[in-house]
DNA sequence: CGTTTCTTTGAATCCGGTCAAGGTCCGTGG
DNA sequence: CCACGGACCTTGACCGGATTCAAAGAAACG
C-alpha cells in the first residue's frame, strides 16, 4: 500500500545534504530582489519554493521586536514546507534571486513527477529536522566564538570552493546565532586575528587553518 | 492515489497537543526504572515508543561531555521517532515508567490501524519540529528568568492540575534550557520570591500569578 | 541514623551585551 | 572626479547577567 512504501522512504532516507540535487520538476519561476518577501509568516502554506539562484533568509518576529532566523536556503535547497496549514516563518531574499515555486496541492496531477516531488519534500522535512535539531544545541550551551566558528565552517563546506562569499550580513548572522552583530564582529577579528580564517572583504573569507576551526565548532 | 491523500493529511494536520489521546494500537509493553536507558544514541530507530506511564527525557551528548536534552515526553506523547536510519538522541525514563513500542516496519501487518498509527507518526512528528522550533527561539534570545518561567508555564499547561509534580531534577532541567543548575535553582527561588510561583517542595509548585508568568514567558 | 545525592546560597569571575564612536564601502549628485 | 550621505562594519569602554567555584542545607535511601 503505497502509505506504507512512503513511510519506508521516510524511514530509510539518508539525511541528504541540504542541497538537493534534484531540481522540482515543475513550477512557477520568480524573481526577487534583496530583502523582497517571499512569503509572509502566518501566511497560508499552499506553495513549496526552490532555490534556483541566489540566498533566502526565514525569519520569525518575537512580540517584543526581537528577530530570529530560522535558517538559510542556497541553491538546490527545499524551503517553505510546514508542518502546519500557515508559514510559521516568513521568507525573504538575502540578495537578487530566482525562486521556483509549486503548488503541493496540485502535486496529484504531475504523476509520476508528483511522488518524486513528494519525496523530495519529506527528505527535506527531515532534513530540516535534523538541522534544527543541531542548531539547538549550537544555540544552547556553545561560546560566541564556537558559533561563528561552526557557521563560518558550515557555509564553506555547503559552497565548498577556496574563497566563500557570505550572501548575509552581520545582523542576520547575529540573528541566526543568537549573538549581537558586535559579538560576531568581535569573534570575525579573533578568529582571524588567530589565524584561523582570512577575511579578503567583509564578505568573503578563506579557511586557512580547518582542522583547528573544526576542533573549535566541534567541541 | 494513497500517496496524497496521506500528503493532505500531513499538510491539514492540526498541531495537536503532544499528550495525544490517542492510544498505539498494537505493541509491547515495557517496563523502566528511573535512569534506565529505553534506547541508544546512534542505535538503529525501528521502534516507535509511546509513554503509557511515567515521563521520559531524550538527551545527547556532545564529545566535549556537556549534555543536551531534546525534550521531555509524558503519558500519551509518541518519541523515539527520527528521521534518519539512527536514533539521533537516547531516551531515558525519568522515573519508574512504562512504555509501549511497536515496530515500525511491520505496521503494514496491522491494516487500517496501521494507517491510523502511521498519521499518529506524522503528527508527532510535525509537532516535535514545532516544538523544536519554538525551543530554538527560547535557547537563543532569552534570559535566564525568561527561559524559566516559560519552562514552569510550559509544564503547568501540560499536566493541567492544580500542584504540577516536576518529574525531573533541576540538572535536566538545566541541560532542556542552556542553563547551569544554580542558576535554575536562583530563578526558581525568585520567582517564588516574586509571588508567581510557589514551592511546596523542590519537585511540587503552584502558578500563584499566571498572568504575570506568561508575560515574562512569552515576552 | 549516617551516607549519598540533590538543591540552595554566596562570592568572585568572565563572557557577551550595551552604549558610543569611528571607519569602510558604495551609490548619488554636485 | 570628488564630496556627501547612508548603510554596514569594527572597535573600545563599561556594565550586567550567567557561570564558576565553594560550601552549607535538604531530601532520599539503605
Amino acid at each position: 500500500m503505497t502509505t506504507q512504501r512512503l513511510n519506508l522512504d521516510i524511514a530509510t532516507a539518508t539525511p541528504a545534504p541540504i542541497g538537493a540535487t534534484d531540481w522540482i520538476p515543475a513550477g512557477v519561476r520568480m524573481q526577487y530582489a534583496a530583502g523582497e518577501e517571499i512569503y509572509a509568516q502566518e501566511e497560508e502554506a499552499d506553495l513549496v519554493y526552490q532555490v534556483a539562484r541566489g540566498a533566502v533568509r526565514t525569519t520569525r518576529l518575537t512580540s517584543d521586536g526581537r528577530r530570529h532566523i530560522g535558517d538559510f536556503y542556497y541553491p538546490g535547497d527545499l524551503f517553505g514546507v510546514e508542518a502546519g496549514p500557515e508559514h510559521r516563518y516568513s521568507a525573504e531574499a538575502l540578495g537578487d534571486c530566482e525562486i521556483i515555486a509549486v503548488k503541493r496541492t496540485a502535486l496529484k496531477h504531475y504523476g509520476a513527477d508528483g511522488e518524486r516531488l513528494e519525496r523530495m519534500i519529506w527528505s527535506a522535512t527531515a532534513e530540516h529536522l535534523v538541522r534544527t535539531q543541531d542548531h539547538l544545541m549550537l544555540l544552547g550551551r556553545r561560546t560566541a566564538c564556537e558559533k561563528v566558528a561552526r557557521f563560518l565552517l558550515d557555509i564553506a563546506e555547503r559552497f565548498g570552493g577556496e574563497i566563500t562569499t557570505l550572501p548575509m550580513g552581520r545582523q542576520d548572522i547575529g540573528d541566526y546565532l543568537g549573538l549581537t552583530i558586535e559579538t560576531v564582529s568581535r569573534m570575525l577579528t579573533q578568529l582571524q586575528g588567530d589565524g584561523l580564517v582570512e577575511f579578503r572583504t567583509c564578505r568573503q573569507f578563506r579557511v586557512l587553518r580547518r582542522a583547528a576551526l573544526a576542533r573549535l565548532a566541534e567541541s
